[in-house]
DNA sequence: TCTTGACCTTCTAGTCACTGGAAGGTCTAT
DNA sequence: ATAGACCTTCCAGTGACTAGAAGGTCAAGA
């Protein structure tokens, strides 16, 4: 009732659920709010702020677990060490999209090939097992 | 010991993690195979094509759970249902990764403008918050 | 025969980022 | 006073595995 904002007004606000707000505070994401007297939550304006800018890391992919890390250094850590590591973070991030898009990519045409494949030639079981997913050359291995 | 692989032979031919391997049983995709007095599993050759089948389709991103109705048909279902249902599955699974590259080209542009911006004007803390993440223009709101 | 070490069995629990639901307390308006 | 909208905590589930513990089995060598 002071002021702040209850968590179900932060989530309106905000876009992010409530139960993911109380999720990301649970494992340190978030610092613990402080609370009105009947127990609940009470959001400041620094702590909305934080808030969207954890949304806006783990919008681009950002796992929570360096966010975590990153957050600890926001909030106390040298002021120094901020923008080598934000530049790390999101390099590393970068690396590993483009190389989610490659892998994306090669899978793409081999469900292209085999969809063509499927089509034309029709799927005859052989055994217990589909011909048309049984040619190795068009599949990776292990490509997960 | 009678004519079969054990687990540790399939996985190590294979290439599939024999925890993998019961995980697939466990859940239903794979069959519960016959067992050596001992209790050691014994895969026979269709039961390794299966296995291979299923990973195969595992690699092109096809979910264990219609991989398992998918099974389902091919061990009994009616035959003719077989190619109109792979299709499906296939393209389908098309689609999905189609989606995920596009998403992904987004967000490598944006990791791409956010790195530019990081490298060249710094990353200036503003209250607890780095300004570099926190311009609107950049950022997809809900890009996950 | 005994022992060593690799293999196998089951079961439980952890990963990641949430999401759903139950059981119960609080606030606001009528 | 009561309805219903909100809040609290805790527990469990998702998908596709992976790790580890505790114990049984097998083949080979001394």
């Amino acid at each position: 009732m002071a002021h702040g904002l209850t968590i179900g007004q932060v989530a309106k606000t905000s876009g992010v659920a409530a139960k993911t707000i109380r999720y990301y505070e649970q494992i340190g994401v978030l610092p613990t709010p402080s609370r009105a007297a009947s127990g609940y939550r009470l959001y400041d304006q620094p702590g909305v702020e934080r808030l969207r800018f954890i949304r806006r890391a783990r919008s681009l992919g950002l796992p929570l677990q360096q966010l975590k890390t990153l957050m600890g250094t926001l909030n106390g850590g040298p002021r120094s060490a901020l923008r080598p590591r934000l530049c790390a973070l999101v390099q590393g991030q970068l690396d590993v999209v483009k190389n989610q898009i490659a892998e994306l990519e090669l899978l793409r045409q081999q469900l292209e090939r085999i969809l063509q494949r499927i089509r034309t030639s029709g799927a005859r079981p052989h055994g217990t097992v589909c011909q048309c997913l049984e040619t190795k050359n068009d599949l990776a291995p292990t490509a997960t």
